[in-house]
DNA sequence: CCTGTGTATCGTTCATCTACGATTGACGAT
DNA sequence: ATCGTCAATCGTAGATGAACGATACACAGG
């Protein structure tokens, strides 16, 4: 994985908000429009478009049922990510102490 | 892990730049900050900055050797961040087919 | 046909991010 | 003392993001 999409991904994921609707859907699989704007304490205009981010990032998918749209975790996504994250984490060594933050 | 949490990590390594200082440092372990800015094709300031960002977020310490900076991953914050995403996706049913996006 | 419901999009405002050059401050070496 | 090196910070310009209300559109029900 490039570090642009490492990125994208993340950037996804950088918002407080964003991270709420990933943990709905994560909680019911698939999930009615209506839900995630119940879900949230924004307008409705302002969850549509951190959707959007979402859905432009791959992390969710979405399908019309009758007249409204449900959203559903795109789970290979997160976990490709996870797995990159993954790799370059277990690269480190576990740079010892040293401890304080200097400077 | 609080979503506020998750987003701020994620939101440390949602820009590319950054993503490529995190691998930089998961490869050798420690890494003098000459290193870093002959890493990038970015202004040693811009750098800099970077670098600021994913150390308040705890993503990588610093300590000063000599007259110039040590810079390393703080495997336990990109481990934790690695698990509480990994949880919500564990979750996650799979969300089957119904394949295409619509509207 | 009119109305309501469910979503997306537009336009705007304010805030934050990114990048840079210039500057600063600490330290070593000459 | 003067200079060069290393890294952080400042100041600024331009781009992007977040939030909202208003509006638009598709469709279902009356």
């Amino acid at each position: 994985m490039t570090e642009e999409q490492l990125a994208m991904t993340a950037k996804a994921l950088a918002h407080p908000a964003r991270v709420r609707i990933v943990r709905l859907l994560a909680a019911q699989s698939e999930c009615r429009g209506h839900d995630v704007f119940a879900g949230l304490p924004l307008a409705q205009s302002t969850i549509s478009q951190h959707l959007r981010v979402l859905k432009s990032a791959g992390v969710i998918r979405s399908h019309a049922v009758g007249t409204s749209m449900v959203y559903c975790l795109n789970k290979p996504v997160l976990e490709e990510f996870l797995c990159a994250l993954g790799e370059i984490a277990s690269d480190a060594a576990t740079c010892d102490p040293e401890q304080g933050d200097d400077r």
